[in-house]
DNA sequence: CTAAGGGTTGACGTTGACGTGAGGGTCAAG
DNA sequence: CTTGACCCTCACGTCAACGTCAACCCTTAG
């Protein structure tokens, strides 16, 4: 499939596909007139490449953890080396955002809610996830 | 207090501390001598600050709402009027955000958990974080 | 007096994941 | 054979939340 075929479904640019592969996260084929080639795993690899984005990882570290989620089917996982510890450190950050995330989600539920009154627990709330930060 | 010993405890920087009242999040008064003399508020404010900003909210939606959530004790909600519904879409934003992070972090936990073997639960975790997002 | 360790205001640099043209091939359709 | 819709490769622009450096002032200890 061509970039235009992959990028619209996925909701992502063509630029973002681009530079996707210009960090070494796609390698699609070429066609003899230059144009990228991409399988139809790709779709797949492009959405795992946003969920991980998302969670605030960088491109050089999905590009280490890629092919160790690619074609589960067929490969077996290439024995990523001490690459765990830092995907342990990572996991941790990601907790941590979460927590950070409920609390702020919890703050703005009390403006949302309490749009007259008071409220105290969501400040409590804040505290308790300033001391975890 | 001075911005040092409002950034050291709350380990936010001093530069953050001026940034933010470049931003309108802070107004700290000023002594004669022109350095900022912050209330002890002024603690838990930062706080408050550092949780919408790791949720992903700009400085200027967090200049918007932070009046609405300054000394609960003595002032009332200033009745923040549409504001409301861009906070219900932030909220919706961290929602996904939080779908999205613990999608993420399955990928991780089934990497570094099954570091030798396949794992096919977690693939079908990320279509649906994908679909949602 | 002087040095150390605060503070102040600019103002430019950084980082990451792209956006946005510029300038130019390719290809099926009319 | 030209139009239009794709594709390509540079390469600079963006945006946000600061980092960093410069050049300077204020204050306390020795």
């Amino acid at each position: 499939m061509e970039i235009g075929d992959l990028a619209a479904p996925s909701g992502v640019s063509r630029r973002a596909l681009r530079y996707y592969e210009e960090q070494g996260l796609l390698s699609p084929a070429r066609r003899p007139n230059g144009y990228r080639d991409y399988p139809e795993s790709a779709v797949r690899t492009v959405r795992q490449i946003q969920v991980l984005l998302a969670a605030g990882l960088g491109t050089t570290v999905i590009a280490e953890i890629l092919p160790c989620l690619a074609d589960p089917t067929v490969v077996r996982v290439p024995v990523c080396p001490e690459l765990i510890d830092g995907l342990g450190a990572e996991r941790d950050r990601i907790s941590a955002s979460v927590d950070r995330l409920l609390a702020a989600r919890e703050i703005l539920d009390a403006l949302i809610a309490n749009r007259d009154r008071p409220f105290a627990a969501s400040l409590a709330d804040l505290d308790a996830a300033g001391a975890s930060a």
